[in-house]
DNA sequence: ACCACGATGCTTTTT
DNA sequence: GCATCGTGGT
């Protein structure tokens, strides 16, 4: 039952004045601007219990968003500890479980079933693919991702096609980018699929066009608390402005600093513009630092310093009583080998001290740099792991196995069926397939029901009757089995078991394994739906880290986290900040690049180590690099710089440390400049590596030319 | 239809 | 350097 107010006051009594007045500030519109390490996740979840102890709201009438279902299941625990029964109930979820939940609902006034799927990225890009492929468009000029890219990215901004102008769509793809998009929006709504982007996209359109169902949501959510919102896109922000309408208090939580996502779609000027958006907005800021050190704070203050277009806060430590720590370590290695080496022996000497191997984490720019690390750590055996690269449900049998049970939920999902018709092999090519195809597009039916009406040989006939009929037997069974127990069913029956049973290769028994700890997965759920649903709208940062090891993953993965110690390798031009946030988005690239230096900084509570290598194989090339422009920016006072003018490989610590000094000795990059070959004509640079360009030529054609050919124009 | 081999392109970040 | 994709042979 509810909690009586004496109990959540002891909650309240541990508040610094800010944080208590970000709670107990529930009405009207507020942001809260909290720098990193200052308690924001207790603010949000206080806040919730505040206003449920105080009887302001009842638990469904509160929505509270997170980015991450992690960050939503650690604020319900928290809260449930707080509150307690009284917590259950509230709408509390990442924005696009928030979207499944009203599409569940209310799709059928978007056009869609009520048991329409979601689409992962794999299949949003086959789909594509496909589609264009069939309307005749060269998929290796026009790569179907990039086309993805510009249709998630009008989604991003809440574009439903009649929405995009014509100017917009004219940059990719001749043009036809637009036409696409419908295809693609047409393509999705006959497979009653949506993907990530629909999620968010369907519940602003079903707003906008039905008054009554937005009054009806508007009216119920009294209170809305919003996490990290500087990575929210103009989507979210619409609906969430929507929503807020008619009791407009809405609570935004987030720092302008750790804004790093707007490749994604994010739009910092959300939360540049909350006080103009909601002109009687109340801010709070944030700026005791409960977590790091003041050296560290000190550094990733002074980096952070360097970029415009903030809000501005200053950090600075909770505890006065507490020493300055140690300085920020920064040291520069020969090579990316030596610096894996060397950060282990360093975790080696922590361990040895008594630093727990998970307080450390080593935090990388890019996924490509884990590896030399993870062979450092496989010699040292130290037990590790990599968050992010390849996800659980991203694995080839993950996805298969998913696609079966898909299937056998609704046979008409056509994407399901291609993955896995032939897997095992069940002679089924293309021919076959073709046929399907063009028979399915004709009646307007499902591959699955085109089996019966395509004309086709004896042989596959056969072998896609029997399959048919398996598919619908598990269907029958799938009303008395659990999901286990249908799943396993599946599975053996189908053959796919034992088509990695047999297989020889070595990663064959791993697969075995893991469709087996999708079975116990599955136990945790009461339908295959449910599983499905909770399978696809799983993130990055969900996998946490429980037993005793080191973690290491990207800078972006790693935001959220804290730890003691934290390596991060790679400052380099060119890696970090990577040369292609500057080259797509110049000036502001470069100030989302600094941001995720800071965010990498701030995750350190007790020690920081920067590192660099100065020479490194990229796509099997070695590349000499330069250190990263942050380390420059890094005041002295709080950086030790040792060994960098001892290390013996002739680097002395005035060149590794100064080379900047001699920018113009940087080769600048060409990608972009117009340039004019003897026999092929004008051209433009797509990309370059080392001397070899990549140029398209005004008469069409993409070559690989080597520089000295060419000439500036 | 399947397999083996060679060419290709790729590596920033992911809800 | 590696993985994926497309080609051509069986």
């Amino acid at each position: 039952m509810f909690q009586t107010m004496a109990d959540i006051i002891d909650f309240l009594s541990e508040l610094n004045p800010e944080q208590y007045q970000a709670v107990t500030t529930t009405e009207g519109p507020l942001l809260v601007l909290s720098g990193a390490g200052t308690g924001k996740t207790r603010v949000l979840t206080t806040r919730v219990g505040y206003i449920l102890a105080q009887h302001l709201a009842l638990p469904w009438q509160i929505l509270a968003v997170t980015f991450t279902n992690k960050a939503a299941k650690e604020m319900g625990v928290r809260l449930e500890q707080m509150v307690g029964q009284a917590a259950l109930g509230t709408w509390l979820g990442t924005f696009h479980k928030i979207g499944v939940k009203i599409l569940r609902r209310y799709g059928g006034y978007v056009g869609l079933q009520q048991n329409f799927a979601v689409l992962d990225s794999d299949d949003q890009e086959r789909l594509l693919k496909n589609l264009m492929q069939q309307y005749g468009v060269d998929v290796k000029k026009y790569p179907p991702k990039m086309m993805l890219d510009v249709i998630q990215h009008w989604k991003d901004r809440g574009l439903t096609p009649d929405k995009v102008t014509h100017a917009e769509s004219n940059d990719f793809c001749e043009g036809r980018s637009l036409d696409f998009y419908k295809l693609y929006q047409q393509k999705l709504s006959e497979m009653n699929a949506v993907d990530f982007g629909d999620l968010l996209l369907l519940p602003l359109k079903l707003f906008q066009e039905n008054a009554t169902i937005l009054a009806e949501y508007q009216e119920q959510f009294h209170y809305i608390l919003v996490d990290e919102y500087q990575d929210t896109n103009v989507a979210q922000y619409m609906l969430l402005r929507m929503l807020a309408k008619k009791h407009n208090n809405i609570c935004c939580v987030g720092d302008d600093d750790q804004s790093i996502y707007s490749w994604r779609g994010a739009d910092v000027d959300n939360i540049l513009n909350f006080g103009k958006i909601f002109p009687s907005a109340k801010i709070i800021r944030l700026e005791r630092n409960y977590r790091s050190t003041a050296h560290i704070l000190g550094a990733a203050s002074a980096l952070i310093a360097n970029n415009t277009g903030r809000l501005g806060k200053t950090l600075y430590v909770a505890d006065e009583t507490k020493d300055m720590g140690s300085l920020v370590c920064v040291q520069g290695y020969w090579n990316g080998a030596q610096e894996a080496e060397k950060v282990v022996e360093q975790i080696e000497d922590d361990l040895h001290r008594g630093t727990k191997l998970s307080q450390m984490a080593i935090l990388v720019r890019a996924g490509f740099q884990t590896r030399e690390f993870e062979d450092k750590l496989i010699q040292a055996g130290i037990p590790y792991k990599i968050i992010g690269g390849f996800k659980f449900y991203e694995r080839e049998e993950i996805r298969d196995a998913l696609a079966y049970l898909r299937l056998v939920l609704n046979p008409n999902d056509d994407l399901a069926f291609i993955r896995i018709v032939n897997k095992p092999r069940r002679g089924i090519g293309e021919v076959v397939m073709q046929s399907l195809q063009v028979t399915a597009q004709q009646n307007h039916i499902s591959l699955f029901e085109a089996i019966d009406k395509a004309e086709l040989k004896t042989a596959p006939k056969k072998s896609l009757d029997s399959f048919k009929t398996l598919v619908l037997a598990w269907q029958e069974h799938s009303k008395n089995l659990s999901p286990v127990d249908l799943a396993k069913e599946v599975m053996d029956q189908s053959g796919y078991m034992m088509m990695w049973r047999l297989d020889k290769s070595p990663e064959a028994p791993g697969r075995v394994e893991n469709l087996q700890e999708l079975y116990n997965v599955l136990g945790d759920f009461e339908s295959i739906e449910q599983f499905i649903e909770y399978a696809s709208l799983l993130t990055e940062n969900d996998e946490v880290a429980t037993s005793e090891q080191l973690v290491v993953m990207t800078l972006h993965a790693s935001k959220g986290l804290e730890f003691d110690t934290v390596f991060l390798p790679g400052w380099e031009e060119g890696l970090f900040p990577h040369q292609r946030a500057l080259d797509e988005a110049g000036d502001l690239g470069l100030e989302e690049e600094r941001r995720l230096a800071y965010v990498g900084l701030t995750r350190a509570k007790k020690n920081a180590h920067i590192s660099y290598a100065s020479n490194r194989r990229v796509y099997g090339q070695w590349q000499n690099s330069l250190p990263s422009r942050f380390i420059k920016e890094l005041p002295e006072e709080h950086i030790d710089m040792r060994g960098n003018n001892r290390m013996g490989y002739g680097a002395s610590f005035a060149d590794v440390r100064m080379p900047w000094a001699r920018e113009n000795l940087v080769p600048k990059s060409r990608k972009g400049k117009q340039v004019m070959h003897e026999t092929f004509g004008k051209g433009v640079v797509l990309r370059e590596n080392g001397q070899m360009l990549e140029v398209a030529f005004e008469n069409g054609g993409i070559r690989k030319i080597v520089a000295q050919y060419l000439t500036e124009i």
